[in-house]
DNA sequence: AAAGGGGGGATTTTT
DNA sequence: TCCCCCCTTT
């Protein structure tokens, strides 16, 4: 133990050190938080205390396990093992399963994610025959997402005439009927959501005082990492249990705060000294992991925000280089700088794709990034998005193994109900509804007795909902001796999801059947993982558990060595050598939708800043001028956060903006989604496209598009001569795309076109200004 | 009841 | 540009 703690550095030691009271750690980003935290659990355990008498909270999954693993590593697995590590939200569902029944709850319930949240709240809007354009389903369920996470239950919303006025002068006067039917929902339904997990706990602990002794005498020692990013729910958690002991031990970054927008509340980290008495309070204001340029950059941006702690990041490291700032014209372009960058790094500095990472403001901006690594065939890995478990094939599969744990699940069984189609239909499922509400009953238990109820429904249906609740029967049957693996194998035969998918031949359709198949083996490393813990044996019900809060971080289980692509939320807490970040412009980053108020521009600054703290070496700023949104090529500018940074640490890339600013020659309206990089570059009629082009292989089509004229009037080559000579039916050669016949012709002058039919590559329209054809008969 | 086509909306971030 | 929902047709 002495050996670790030794290796401590005299900041870093005082906090772990310090056994009892309640402290904080104010950790700078790349000052060793993890180690101090790793040390400070370990040494605890080392001084005799009980690893169950331990609560450890994380930010993710991931770094739950991670932690674990060192601890680990430090005082042996069996001893760690027994820690309560992990994220607020698995750490108290774990709880609220063992304490269910108190609440009213089945210890199974469903946990829905957003997905399952947002199509309940949108069948609601639809029941009480709302009006979607006033009543959005997204809008509604992030209002009823806020009240959760300030603790402001339904009842309370009906005694509080401010929050009622504030939603009927908004038009929306019925918002407490929709939060009160919501809430109903769910709890007919046997489901959590994701606020509920942490509303309910604080219900459980406040109704039961037994409940809150029980586990404020269990965890004696609490602690909580990045806590900056709690909300109010979970404050009130983390007072409550530590109430007892005050051994509660806080670490976090104000500078780092980054989730505001659903409803983490700065002032925990910022009011941490006056909640508890005699809080101790450290600094780690070392970086270990950034050069000297990008830790004082970063200072230059964190010093613009007015809220903040007091401290001072510095890192003895190397000046290393200078932050490089590069300007495209298109994001198509900067997806090529980005990939070309990492290519030439591997080439010179025999660096690894895992080295790279690059780092985004939304999920959106992957894809100019995908296409450029793809052609320079980079490997690379997208995290977030669309989670793997939140794909439509993958979910259909899980609603059903959720309907085996719970029947009641009413989102999972409208999801699957009729899918594969097996002819219970939308008036079918409505009388089901009817039928349900009226009898105080899920569907399933109506389902269960359709015929002793009159619902008007014709035999063949009664046959096919006798058959389906038959099948869900049978699985549960099943379920009960067989481990997870097993039967979601077979689920996922028997209710021809599978079968269905074959169906679809395309590359698309073949995807979904690999995931699934990648479901399933997940599910066969998670039995066997399981057997080796006491008491388990790998059932569904344990697997069930908590799939709906994993995450993609958390089934990054291949060790291929690929570029990291993903959000700066998703980046906090994760370190690269080379650091991209992508898309510094105005309205992209800072968002236009965070500018309207101080905080939330000062939110979004701090997310620059933990984007610009990821990188170990060299950090590169990267800017369009125009960008595809929402299909439409739009101008922009230049991001503010990049001239925030003293000027002193960037080197730019490409010559200042004066002297190449592009005035766009053309229309963009008449020309659609025309690639201004292209037109400025390209030589319309060269008899080879630009060298750019050509290394980059772009389909057929695209190439077509990109090669548009420069202006209406664009001098004319050879193709031109055929304007007046072609006609339909000519057999004509082209030289990318090879032998085929002109079907038909359209336009007139600069715009006529011919659609020809090609021998191989099919049906194509080709501008004749451009198309180098030869008529060939 | 199923399937396919048309129209409208979306993009800020996630446990 | 893509995705989702609704409406139409069969």
């Amino acid at each position: 133990m002495q050996q670790y703690i030794s290796q401590l550095n005299e900041a870093q030691r005082e906090p772990v050190l310090q056994k009892d009271g309640p402290m904080i750690i104010i950790a700078g980003a790349g000052s060793g938080k993890t180690r101090v935290l790793t040390i400070r659990i370990a040494y605890l355990m080392h001084q005799g205390i009980d690893a169950f008498n331990i609560l450890s909270l994380t930010f993710t999954n991931k770094a739950a396990r991670e932690m674990k693993n060192r601890i680990s590593d430090i005082v042996g697995s069996s001893e760690a093992k027994n820690l309560w590590m992990g994220t607020f939200h698995s750490i108290f569902a774990r709880i609220l399963r063992s304490e269910a029944d108190k609440l009213g709850y089945p210890s199974n319930f469903t946990i829905y994610d957003s997905q399952d949240s947002l199509r309940a709240i949108s069948g609601i809007i639809k029941e009480m025959q709302l009006d979607r354009d006033v009543y959005k389903p997204k809008q509604i369920l992030s209002r009823i997402s806020t009240f959760k996470n300030s603790l402001i239950t339904v009842k309370a919303y009906f005694n509080d005439p401010d929050l009622q006025e504030a939603d009927a002068m908004s038009k929306k006067p019925r918002m407490g009927e929709i939060y009160q039917n919501y809430v109903d929902r769910c709890f007919k339904s046997g489901a959590m959501d994701f606020d509920d997990l942490l509303l309910k706990t604080n219900e459980l602990l406040t109704r039961f005082p037994e409940v809150l002794a029980k586990y404020q005498n269990r965890f004696r020692y609490i602690l909580v990492d990045e806590y900056q990013d709690t909300n109010h729910s979970q404050y009130l958690i983390v007072r409550a249990l530590s109430d007892k002991f005050q051994n509660i031990c806080v670490v976090g970054d104000d500078a780092q705060s980054i989730y505001a927008f659903r409803g983490a509340n700065i002032n925990n980290i910022l009011n941490f000294q006056k909640d508890y008495q005699g809080v101790k309070t450290f600094r780690l204001e070392q970086n270990y992991r950034s050069s000297r340029n990008i830790v004082e950059a970063a200072n230059t941006i964190i010093d613009k925000n007015k809220t903040k702690l007091d401290k001072v990041v510095w890192t003895a490291n190397e000046f290393g280089p200078k932050i490089k700032v590069h300007r495209s014209l298109t994001d198509a372009e900067e997806g090529r700088f980005v990939a070309s960058t990492i290519f030439e790094q591997k080439m010179q500095n025999q660096m690894t794709n895992g080295q790279f990472a690059i780092l985004y403001r939304t999920n959106a901006q992957s894809r100019a990034m995908e296409d450029a690594l793809r052609k320079r065939d980079i490997p690379y890995r997208i995290y977030g998005g669309l989670s793997f478990y939140q794909r439509k094939e993958i979910k259909d599969v899980l609603c059903y193994l959720r309907l085996v744990i719970n029947p009641k699940d009413e989102e999972a069984l409208m999801r699957v109900i009729n899918y594969p189609a097996r002819g219970i239909g939308d008036t079918t499922v409505e009388k089901l509804t009817v039928a349900a509400n009226h009898y105080k009953r899920s569907i399933f238990e109506v389902m269960q007795n359709i015929d002793r109820i009159d619902l008007k429904l014709n035999s063949g249906t009664k046959q096919k909902l006798n058959d389906f609740v038959t099948m869900i029967q049978s699985f549960q049957v099943i379920n009960e001796n067989q481990d997870a693996f097993y039967i979601t194998d077979h689920v996922s035969k028997k209710t021809g999801l599978v079968q269905e998918l074959k169906k679809d031949a395309t590359p698309e359709g073949m995807a979904k059947i690999q995931n699934i198949e990648e479901l399933l083996n997940g599910i066969k490393d998670f039995t066997e993982g399981q057997r080796e813990i006491d008491g388990a044996r790998g059932s569904l019900a344990e697997f069930m558990e908590d799939v709906a809060l994993a995450t993609d971080l958390d089934k990054d289980t291949s060790d291929e060595d690929r570029v990291a692509l993903m959000t700066i939320h998703l980046a906090k807490g994760l370190e690269f050598p080379h650091v991209f970040v992508v898309g510094m412009e105005e309205d992209l980053f800072p968002s236009a939708m965070s500018m309207s108020t101080r905080s939330e521009l000062e939110e979004e600054r701090r997310l620059f800043y933990v984007a610009l703290t990821r990188a170990e070496h060299q950090a590169y700023l990267t800017y369009a001028q125009s960008r595809y949104r929402w299909g439409k090529l739009t101008d922009s500018e230049p991001s503010r956060f990049i001239e925030e940074i003293d000027g002193q640490f960037l080197e730019y890339l490409t010559p200042a903006e004066s002297n190449y600013r592009f005035k766009p020659m053309i229309d963009k309206d008449v020309f659609g989604d025309v690639d201004k990089s292209k037109l400025r570059l390209a030589k319309p009629l060269s008899t080879t496209p630009p060298k750019y082009i050509t290394d980059n292989q772009p389909k057929p089509e695209a190439q077509i598009r990109k090669l548009k004229p420069v202006s209406a009037n664009a001098p004319s080559g050879a193709a031109n001569l055929f304007d007046n000579k072609l006609t339909a039916g000519n057999i004509v050669m082209h030289e990318r795309f090879g032998r085929g016949q002109v079907i038909n012709l359209e336009g007139v002058g600069a715009d006529k076109k011919a659609e020809i039919k090609f021998e191989v590559g099919g049906i194509k329209k080709l501008l004749l200004r451009f198309a180098k054809l030869d008529i060939i008969g």
